[in-house]
DNA sequence: GGCCAATCTGCACGATCTGCAGATTGACAT
DNA sequence: ATGTCAATCTGCAGATCGTGCAGATTGGCC
């Protein structure tokens, strides 16, 4: 994701207003090393702006995923989850705490896949679960 | 996933019971090469037995899955699937029709993944993106 | 300062599950 | 066969995560 001042320039340029909700939210996105939730975004947000919606929350970050600044990351249980950082990049998940990291993967272009038949592919998303070093066993 | 004859035998033993309604379950998964949801499984089962309930095809699904008869696939998008494929594989994903097939890949073990710091990696699950041959242009 | 489309908020609604309670029923012993 | 009882089924309420909508508000431009 762009910094705070970018993002505000893009969105003037594609016709989109620059509120201070969406300043806010830009600035929180980041500061933040997390993955977080729209929810746990709209809790921080609305620490310094008690009031501003949860839709609004949602809506801002739809529209940031929807024009690349966000990549979003969806595990299955529980919330998707945003991710500032759009360098191609892959996750690792720890089972038992749910943490999420990002990591960067080397060879993925030299996986053999079968069977393709006909299928044309255009990314891969790798999930690598196991237990993070808070969660190792002793 | 095993055959319904070898899941009933494998449900009895757990001190599960073998009802009607799980067979047919059983049947039904054992038929599909597709990933189904409940509900679509809900919808097969419904036409063989009218009446039975969306909530034992769930409860049905979970055991299976918690048994390690069944894989779950979540896409971010839509409901959770089910895949009797419990072999080690990946999935292929059309972005256009959503359709999901299953993909055996060779050289994950190979793959450089940095920074691990810590992470006990015990699984990786990959999700190819792109269009699958019906959905190609033309 | 004024205009107007974009935006914000709040709420209702939708999709996907999950918890619960009372009726029903496999599986086993008699 | 029949009895017993825990496992199961069904139906419905409720949780969670998001989305659609409408009326009030406001940023950006003239």
């Amino acid at each position: 994701m762009r910094t705070p001042t970018e993002l505000a320039a893009r969105f003037r340029a594609d016709g989109l207003k620059v509120t201070p909700q969406r300043q806010l939210l830009f600035r929180l996105l980041d500061d933040d090393a997390q993955h977080p939730t729209a929810e746990s975004l709209y809790e921080r947000a609305t620490a310094e702006m008690p009031g501003i919606s949860l839709r609004t929350v949602y809506t801002t970050l739809t529209d940031l995923a929807d024009m690349g600044e966000l990549c979003t990351i969806s595990l299955g249980n529980g919330a998707t989850r945003f991710d500032p950082n759009t360098e191609h990049h892959h996750h690792l998940v720890c089972d038992r705490c749910g943490s999420v990291r990002d990591v960067y993967v080397d060879g993925v272009d030299k996986l053999r896949v079968e069977p393709l038949k006909g299928f044309e592919m255009t990314d891969a998303a790798i999930v690598f679960s196991g237990r993070c070093i808070d969660c190792s066993d002793p």
